[in-house]
RNA sequence: UGGGGUGUCGCCAAGCGGUAAGGCACGGGAUUUUGAUUCCCGCAUUCGUAGGUUCAAAUCCUGCCACCCCAGCCA
């Protein structure tokens, strides 16, 4: 194909090179090589990290090609929709710094739609069908049997305008009639044989109130309204590629000019150990599972903010797993390493104390106030100041009576540093009657001061965080497990993975700062090991419920 | 058994006839006041499989195998 002396972006996955081919062919010259695509959420749930990639793809597009994104809610089931969820859509957008140019309602079109349902009916492509839901089932035949025609296919324009008007009037009750397109019976593609394009619902519609008592169906709504807004790409997922001959046929008869929508799939995101049905989040939510759709175990990007993870992060992760056709299951991993990634650059690090030990150390008196670097990538954030009595407390598992191989914390005879503060060499693990230890006497050294910059001959091979006793502020910090322990798609039924652990509550001590710190700030504990232990993104917080209680909702 | 798709390293994923990018994970080493970070080094003679075309194939052709999607008046 000649070249076109319009200069093309390079393409990144095989959807840019597909628009590529295309403006290169000139097939957008009508419209000004104006690309134009949507992000068509039907507002029944909050958005999830699998929307994520739908919001990546088509807002990648709008940006390569400088073109145009509409927010579309594809309100189309009056059954399942609300206004509580296009403001959580709309908020979830807004956090991700994600701009569209306009935001717009599928039911905005409904007078238009109807319209076009005539028009299907005047030109004999659609007739109103009697069967009962059950007898449309059984009539459609199966993989192997083509369908039989109904007894209605072959009404006269006249009746079918006429019944059509009369369900829009509301003569009938729900499941009487149907507007069916009238395509092919027999065709192997399931979806041609004659679908249903509008049902009668008595349901009021949360923005067009009764004002309807018929509903169009998504294969009619979907393309017309892409149509309709002048979309020239239409992408969505896998699953609806059998659908894609239906789409063309529904902008076909409805009559529009070229460049008609294109619809384009792509595979969706999976990611191991999340489930991100929205039935089965649903299902959380109003079986009071989790606290709400926000719940930080919740893989719905608003459970992800609460969790602590950057917007920033979210979106590198999913520009990393790229686009494609194969069906795909990403590990947690690459999600994790995304969240670290960011957290190591951003976030102010942080000292905490889950789990108390307290520690004493025997050759120290008075108090200091340290300086503590907030993040150590960042000079340039400063310190803050920390003080410190010598009697402080450790993380329990900081210490151990009989270390375990390669142990670099504390033991009985052992050094570790304080962050930040000393080198400490513990003398003594004072124990309860239970031989449970309730206390490490230590002696710290002066010449080990971190910072001081001086060869210090006393080596730690281990270095732990602290939090002072007297003015370490008490907290209660609550962590959660990890909510669903099953693979991707395991051979069991939805019902039975709900199996999760339940959120844990844990007092311990914290820093003021970070007990004075904002909602949801991402701090980055000072704990060793963490990185590798913790479930969640590899970093940050358990929630501080005591001192911020921040999900009280 | 009808139709539509997909198969490249443990997990994603480039590649588009000229002799296998990158990321995650993993292993080894160096630096380190986070067992973190950073830093080196290693990690597919092979592209589902069997043939064929070609000087040359993951890339073209043919057969086979595996997996996914479709029988909502959901989207």
């Amino acid at each position: 194909m000649a070249e076109k002396d319009i200069s093309l972006p390079e393409a990144s996955n095989f959807i840019e090179q597909i628009i590529n081919e295309e403006l290169a062919a000139g097939k957008l010259e009508p419209v000004g090589n104006k690309v134009k695509v949507r992000f068509p959420p039907e507002p029944n749930g909050y958005l999830h990290i699998g929307h994520l990639k739908a919001l990546s793809i088509n807002f990648g597009v709008k940006e390569k090609y400088r073109g145009e994104i509409n927010l579309r809610m594809d309100d189309t089931n009056p059954a399942k929709e609300s206004y509580e969820y296009v403001d959580a859509i709309v908020e979830a957008l807004d956090w991700l710094g994600l701009k569209y140019d306009r935001l717009l309602f599928a039911s905005d079109y409904y007078d238009r739609l109807y319209e076009i349902a005539e028009k299907y009916i005047a030109d004999g492509n659609a007739y109103v069908c009697d069967l009962s839901a059950e007898q449309i089932t059984a009539t459609r035949g199966t993989l192997t049997e083509p369908g039989t025609p109904s007894p209605y296919r072959n009404r006269s324009v006249e009746e079918n305008l006429r019944l059509f008007r009369e369900m829009k009037a509301g003569k009938y009750p729900d499941g009487a009639k149907v507007l069916r397109a009238k395509i092919d019976m027999a065709s192997p593609n399931i979806n041609m044989r004659d679908p249903v394009i509008y049902r009668i619902a008595h349901v009021p519609h949360y923005r067009q109130g009764d004002k309807w008592c018929i509903y169009p169906m998504y294969d009619f709504a979907h393309p017309v309204s892409d149509a309709i807004e002048g979309i020239t790409h239409s992408l969505c997922s896998l699953e609806f590629e059998n659908h894609r001959p239906l789409y063309d046929w529904m902008v076909e008869k409805a009559g529009f000019p070229a460049p008609v929508p294109r619809q384009i799939e792509f595979a969706r995101l999976n990611i191991t150990n999340t489930l991100m049905s929205k039935r089965y989040l649903k299902k959380l939510v109003d079986e009071g599972v989790v606290r709400g759709w926000d719940d930080p175990r919740m893989p719905t990007l608003a459970g992800l903010k609460n969790r602590g993870v950057p917007a920033r992060a979210l979106k590198k992760f999913v520009e990393g797993v790229g686009v494609a056709k194969a069906y795909a299951v990403v590990n947690v991993a690459q999600l994790d390493s995304c969240v670290r990634d960011d957290l190591n650059e951003s976030a102010e690090r942080a000292m905490a104390v889950v789990d108390p030990l307290r520690l004493t150390i025997t050759n120290y008196s008075g108090e200091e106030e340290l300086p503590f670097e907030k993040n150590p990538l960042r000079p340039e954030d400063g310190s803050r100041g920390i003080k410190f009595t010598g009697s402080v407390y450790i993380e329990r598992d900081d210490f151990a009576l009989v270390p375990p191989p390669k142990y670099k914390r504390l033991t009985v005879g052992g050094t570790v540093r304080l962050k930040g503060a000393y080198v400490v060499r513990c003398d003594e693990a004072v124990t309860d009657e239970n031989g449970r230890v309730t206390e490490l006497k230590c002696t710290y050294f002066p010449e080990s001061k971190s910072g001081s910059g001086l060869p210090c001959a006393v080596k730690a091979k281990g270095v732990v965080q602290w939090v002072d006793c007297k003015y370490g502020v008490p907290a209660e910090f609550r962590q959660y497990e990890q909510l669903l322990k099953d693979e991707q798609y395991p051979d069991q039924d939805y019902a039975e993975r709900l199996n999760y652990d339940s959120e844990h509550v844990f007092s311990g001590y914290a820093e003021p700062y970070l007990a004075a710190a904002e909602e949801n700030a991402p701090f980055q504990l000072m704990r060793a090991g963490y990185y590798k232990k913790c479930t969640q993104g590899g970093l940050v917080l358990s929630e501080i419920v005591s001192l911020k209680d921040n999900f009280n909702k």
